[in-house]
DNA sequence: AACCTGCTGAGGATTTACCCCTAGGACAGG
DNA sequence: CCTGTCCTAGGGGTAAATCCTCAGCAGGTT
């Protein structure tokens, strides 16, 4: 039972950068400790390359199109809870600290740290550990400090539906357009916008797009 | 006149994410042909290092803290026209084609670009080429077709009253509430929302908010 | 001088956002 | 069966945003 460098680590890398998913990977197999499995640009395809692959590790960007990273891993951490995830993200988001840590993560390391503690991150991950970096410490700090009153409040609670609709509000759909998109009535959209902005205690619709931002439900450089 | 292999070319790289810029680092020095002289996380540390460090080649990347690539690239144009530029950059901004062409730019290759493409224009600009990718080309094109129609209206960058007063709305202050903070009335609050939306060609504070996050001019994290 | 841009202010109009309320049907859990 | 949540839909109301027009004034440019 002890073969520590006899089997590669199996890794799969979502990133949405194409150029630096691969970079990612020439730097691990590079390593030789580390076996990529597969990869990709997509939330959607990322969650299922986990799913069908099985690796030992998951390295996870935030921003992602289609499905943001904190999703997959909230949906992999019912299914797969010995799954190891490693965030690797630009995002420095203290809002989502305690979402990420309720969904399981096993590290975090934004992109702006040096390649040296991405390295130890995926390490100290592989070998059952977790590696945060110290902005992610600091964030988590304050998001346990604050119990519930306003993190709790915001991102669990929002339902599918308030997502969506929250996510087309942040590209300058009004209620009528999304009452249409959606089919269902204006009234009805106007609703669902009240009740999203009391759960995330915000008055307006910019605060809603503070929101879908911080979470990364939706990137301001697509819409 | 050939010694391809004989002498490798100096590179500096600027790029926000340091572990991002030291991967990128990394690979072109597995390459063998080329030799990275300095790299840095800022804008105008950067452009010291290129005046200082003179290297064969520069990357850039543009959305940068201090100092934009695009800047960057304008300042070295006219110091130093010889020094071959290459923008690899996770936007695709076709508002800034023209910009960089004008600014002398070698080559862009976008992020979401695969990696074997970015190692092909590095060659290519190293080897007195130019390379740009489909997307850019295309962005390119219709930069020139569209002398000033579209460029020109959607370029007229925002005076700094309108800049303060979009960063302000994207914190979820009302017009009463910019009036009283800027100390002007409400009505002419109004007014500056209005042109400055008509500026940018969006018709709600959630395209203002997609602009001011896009341009760096705030964070969601924060407000 | 004439001109243009930016900041300021206002009148007046329409639309939308925002916030209460009630309420029925579907569906899951105790 | 009862309870709770979610999605659906509407009534009614206040406040705000969005969009015109016009206009004075200060600052530079030509």
């Amino acid at each position: 039972m002890k073969s520590p460098v006899r089997k590669a680590k199996s890794v799969v890398v979502v990133e949405d950068q194409t150029a630096i998913c691969e970079l990612i990977i020439e730097m691990l197999e590079a390593r030789g400790i580390y076996r990529v499995l597969g990869s990709t640009a997509d939330g959607h395809e990322g969650l299922a390359l986990a799913k069908q692959l099985k690796p030992d590790i998951l390295i996870l960007d935030i921003l992602l199109p289609g499905l943001s990273g904190l999703e997959i891993l909230r949906q992999l951490h019912d299914s797969q809870p010995d799954l190891k995830v490693l965030i690797f993200s630009a995002k420095s988001e203290k809002q989502i600290a305690r979402g990420l840590l309720l969904a399981g993560v096993r590290g975090y390391v934004p992109k702006s740290a040096r390649l040296s503690e991405l390295r130890q991150a995926v390490d100290a991950v592989a070998a059952g550990d977790t590696w945060f970096s110290e902005a992610f410490q600091k964030a988590m700090a304050d998001a346990l400090s604050a119990p519930e009153s306003e993190v709790d409040a915001k991102g669990k609670t929002l339902t599918d539906r308030e997502k969506e609709i929250a996510i087309l509000l942040a590209q300058s759909f009004s209620s009528k357009e999304v009452a249409n998109k959606l089919t269902i009535s204006a009234k009805t959209v106007e609703n669902h916008r009240t009740n999203l902005m009391r759960k995330l205690g915000v008055h307006d619709v910019a605060g809603v797009i503070r929101y879908v931002v911080r979470q990364g439900l939706f990137d301001p450089s697509e819409g």
